[in-house]
DNA sequence: CTTTCATTTCCATAATCGCTGAAGTATCGA
DNA sequence: TCGATACTTCAGCGATTATGGAAATGAAAG
């Protein structure tokens, strides 16, 4: 993972209204949840979410598949994963003791 | 911690020249290094570097302590372990299934 | 006490971000 | 094919952010 990518992930989660949605979808699963649910559920409105989902989606934190006119947007857990582990491995390099306990997901 | 916190935290880690300056405070331990060697490591300026350290600071990400006329900068374990606990918590809430991996923390 | 050095604060500017209304695209149902 | 529905894109705006130069603060050294 570049750095950029990691700035870019870390952007994505650093705006409430996107880490809501990141938090919603983190609580369904592989289905995830339409747009417009998304939109009813945090009282955001069609076009500004659209903008949010666009920017988790090119942070590859969440993903997105059509379903006739519906669009159901899910956790892209790899691209999470990838930034607990950017996050975890450069923690302790050089300094072991700073960062002494386990981080359990799960 | 709050929602709003940990929004201050990734927007502090969402810029390359600050999570270059806290990556580096991970390899530099307790003692931490003075903002003028953290300057000259990064190639930052030294008033663009205190607007950045404050950031990160304001994060509760590092922390300062003034020896003299130098001030050491070094990082706030606590902080970054709060944030990585809200990513870790709150990822399988409702969808254990989505987040089977542990992620050790050293 | 004055100078010097390390760092921060202030100020101005350019760039980016988040939101809204309006228009556009895609799909479904009649 | 036409209209309705779901969602996205576009244009424009106010607000925030990143940066650099200049001035200010704090501490040491002479």
């Amino acid at each position: 993972m570049e750095m950029k990518d990691i700035v870019i992930q870390f952007g994505a989660l650093a705006q409430e209204s996107r880490l809501e949605i990141f938090q919603l979808l983190m609580t369904n699963g592989e289905t995830g949840l339409f747009a417009g649910e998304i939109s009813k559920n945090l009282g955001i409105t069609a076009n500004t979410l659209s903008f949010h989902l666009k920017a988790l989606q090119q942070a590859d934190l969440i993903k997105s598949e059509r379903h006739g006119r519906y669009i159901s947007y899910s956790l892209n857990i790899e691209g999470y994963k990838s930034l607990l582990k950017f996050m975890t491995e450069d923690c302790c390099k050089g300094n072991p003791t700073l960062c002494a306990t386990d981080v359990e997901c799960c």
